[in-house]
DNA sequence: AGGGTTTTCCAAAGCGCTTTTATTTTTGCC
DNA sequence: GGCAAAAATAAAAGCGCTTTGGAAAACCCT
């Protein structure tokens, strides 16, 4: 069933159907009714992608995952983003691509999706320092809203972020309150730009107490629970072991919980663990009291909101480019205590 | 640029340069270097709306991911699924589609997506026992494959599954083996075909062995750490406790090893676990030693097969239905041991 | 050289929709 | 009742591509 069938049915021009349907206001509202209802009865749905070509949108966003070669790693906070923006699109009667591409390329693949015109906007992932696909967006035209923010990018743009730096600082100086001066960071890479604000904000609330920042303290690798697992092993055998960890994904903190069992000591007496907390649906960090202390911000809100941002970014690119900073919650649960002494 | 612009740079006809590019034998050579050439200097590329359009093909799949009103959850292995998949796509030069479903209108999304028609085929995900999108599919005709199967559907159908009840089966009876009698089984929501198919391993396998089955011993619930956890310290604090743990999900036997440390047991010792791994990317199960006794069957192995199945469904649809069946590894891992006596 | 093939290229139609422009019908008013 | 204006509908062009049905050019025989 397409248009042509359908008005050929109502005995109407396919010009005067198409209108009644688009709620033009150049149709009675007669034939409106009748075209509308024949077209439920009918079951008749217009072809997006012959829309798409009429249009010039094409009614879908793009969601650029980049896959380092290196990291096979797919992010786990990216199921719920997606799920978050998916409600956005849903309402608002958007498809959602996904596209997955492998870092060296991404010039080519950008102008390409730009020039296959199967999206109308795309929702920039995992910005690293200085990300060069900001200005590369810029200048081919399409409509974008980055998921966090890129240092060292002086262009304005759309994005939507945690105050990651702010986070860790507040997280850090919350263990330094309860007596932490030997606070290690398990933050994931830090070329990727969130991970380098949250270095910041552990060394500023480090600096603001006069403690000394120990680099043997800290790593930055891919947030797995084995990570953590390692890291902490490794520096609860020193002599002078951490009292305190600072992690940025709860996987990471399981790594960790799981090398001070094993290690004899006790969680939050003996080792204290405060994690970022991205709110995951099937990580929930415990129920009416946290596992972790953490930082908690959902990133599947932050999917819906980056959604809602990009459409109406497309019906009014005027209005843009625009910001959110989202703050993240300090929440107490059960795996700090004061330092032991 | 468009085709016609390139075709008039050439001197050339839209026709011949649409050949050139898409590699039509009616094309001398040397026209096609040049054809290519250009296109290639001026950085052209077709507008796959049109080309669909023209074609009848979107060179676009779909993913359907069920999002059920009561369970908010994202199925974490999805992100791996996608980015097996994704490779596939992008060799095929395939875009992948994700579209949302709540599952009380599924009917209406199914055939919206056939109308649209902005997909060639679609990725069934998360099918339930006798799942009704089978039928619906076949019936509006729009290629698929099922990621697992669906238990009572006697309908032909493209599926790629893990052998979810010989898994199970062989699971618990390594366990057994070891001289465990009182086993618990975590599975994941029962009316899901997997769990359904897990639990009816598990069973066979004790009845093989004369254990009667102890449904207070048995719990059905969406996959969490929470979870785990909560059902483990329950079962823990009976007098006659289970000795062993059978997960559906690595995440939630993080949550029954939470537990076990929480109740002062020691993990292979006092109690065993042996869980299902997906081979989740950012859920490594430890390194040269499992961290935990597993049934091992990467999903991102899964993804890249389906999406290369329905590929070739949709090139040649007479090859159809296909399906496969993949084989987990028992993998022995630091979390089982023999039964405490 | 001339007729038949084969090769190479092209004009035009068509995919299913929107939108511009044109035409017909209805309405409002004196 | 008649005319202009407004409302309703229609015809046709266009979005960017593929593909059908020819036509022109090149090639191959005898």
């Amino acid at each position: 069933m397409n248009l042509k069938q359908l008005s050929e049915h109502l005995n109407l021009s396919q010009t005067t159907v198409s209108r009644a349907l688009n709620g033009y206001p150049e149709v009675s509202e007669s034939t409106r009714t009748r075209v509308l209802k024949a077209a439920q009865d009918l079951n008749y749905r217009p072809n997006l992608r012959a829309k798409g070509l009429a249009t010039g949108r094409a009614l879908a966003i793009g969601h650029v995952i980049p896959v380092s070669n290196q990291h096979e790693m797919v992010n786990p906070v990216f199921g719920d983003f997606i799920a978050g923006a998916g409600e956005s699109y849903a309402r608002a009667g958007y498809d959602m691509m996904l596209k997955l591409v492998p870092d060296r390329d991404e010039t080519r693949a950008y102008e390409d999706i730009r020039a296959r015109g199967t999206v109308d906007g795309i929702i920039v992932h995992g910005p690293v320092i200085n990300d060069e696909r900001i200005a590369l967006l810029s200048r081919i035209g399409l409509p974008f809203v980055v998921h966090g923010r890129s240092t060292d990018v002086n262009l304005p743009y759309s994005w939507i972020d945690v105050n990651n730096r702010g986070a860790f600082e507040r997280g850090t100086q919350f263990l330094i309150e309860l007596g932490h001066k030997r606070i290690a960071l398990l933050n994931g890479l830090e070329h990727m730009d969130f991970a380098f604000r949250r270095r910041k904000g552990y060394e500023t609330a480090l600096r603001n107490h006069g403690i000394s920042i120990d680099t043997s303290l800290m790593r930055s690798e891919e947030m797995t629970e084995i990570y953590g697992y390692r890291a902490a092993k490794e520096m609860l055998a020193r002599s002078q072991k951490p009292t305190a960890f600072v992690c940025s994904s709860i996987i990471t903190a399981i790594g960790v919980r799981r090398a001070i069992h094993e290690a004899g000591l006790v969680l939050a007496r003996d080792v204290s663990i405060i994690t970022h907390d991205d709110a995951l649906s099937y990580l929930e960090n415990g129920d009416d009291v946290p596992i972790f202390t953490a930082l908690r911000s959902s990133v599947r809100y932050a999917g819906s909101e980056a959604a809602d941002m990009l459409l109406s970014l497309i019906a009014l690119p005027q209005k843009g480019p625009k910001t959110r900073l989202l703050e993240a919650d300090l929440i107490i649960g059960r795996s700090t205590g004061p330092a032991a002494t």
